[in-house]
DNA sequence: TCCGAGTTCTTGAAGGTTCAATAAATACTA
DNA sequence: TAGTATTTATTGAACCTTCAAGAACTCGGA
């Protein structure tokens, strides 16, 4: 195969440097609500969130990470902030003396309900204001081809 | 407007909940193979290719951050680091002594040619494998209007 | 059963980013 | 043109994430 082949020709370019704004950009204005309406960052908010909707609204560390799309050890040094605030509770899984259960207080859920109308409003002003029905759904399925092979 | 209106539906959730994957993931996985190859995260990187891409290799402090998408001063501390190594230099601009210039020096010429090759292939791999050339489009036009109301 | 390999989680240190304060220059305005 | 507001950039401290190491446990084969 030629060198050439390797390299992005401009409508390649042009898509990638959109999509990486996007991926550049999203992230802090996320956390510049999220901080200024209930002091959380956005991996915070997404990791109450996650407990909020799992079964007890309790869930392992380490799936906990995977769906909250950050390393373990990040999600460690960020759950002893929130259980310092009170926001979840860890504790040993009696199933499997190897894992921590995390799960979501009563502060935890308020925290959360101060945080998500602020946070809904504007992911739906940033994203779902500017797309039509079609191209919300030509996004999510393009998106989730794209995350499964970040993924794998 | 009903309060049900500010939430998201179940497709718009599903949409969401795979472009912020791509946007939590792609960060780590494009650092992982510039700091195998050259060294660099992919902020570091992406300032080195701003200068080379630009007039004289030059542009103006805050231009750059525009560009790259970081705040001035996560600019000015990652430049410091740069220069230290020798990737880059600073000297005031003539025209207005407010400003700062970075210049690409030989030295990040030869950095950012240790890592665009496997950078490319990465970002080729990840993301133009998966689209034939009309998706690749569409994810690119869907982008810049996102971007654009997330710069606003 | 015992031992080695693998899994899960935490921790401290190193490295990077944000935030707030500051300095220095230019632009505006009365 | 003097004084004030704005723009541009840097800095140090606080905060957050990554990285590497280690502790505690489980699993599987000899």
């Amino acid at each position: 195969m030629s060198e050439a082949a390797h390299w992005l020709d401009d409508a390649e370019m042009e898509s990638w440097l959109a999509l990486i704004g996007v991926v550049m950009r999203l992230p802090s204005a996320l956390d510049g609500q999220l901080r200024g309406d209930a002091d959380l960052n956005y991996f915070e908010y997404v990791v109450l969130a996650a407990l909020e909707h799992a079964e007890e609204q309790t869930m392992r560390m380490s799936d906990l990470a995977f769906v909250c799309h950050g390393s373990l050890s990040r999600l460690s040094h960020v759950a002893r902030r929130l259980e310092g605030e009170g926001l979840i509770e860890r504790y040993a899984c009696p199933s499997d003396g190897r894992s921590t259960l995390a799960t979501l207080t009563d502060g935890g859920r308020e925290r959360l309900a101060t945080a998500a109308p602020g946070h809904v409003k504007l992911v739906r002003q940033l994203i779902f204001d500017e797309l039509d029905r079609e191209e919300m759904r030509e996004l999510g399925a393009l998106s989730k081809r794209l995350l499964a092979r970040i993924q794998a």
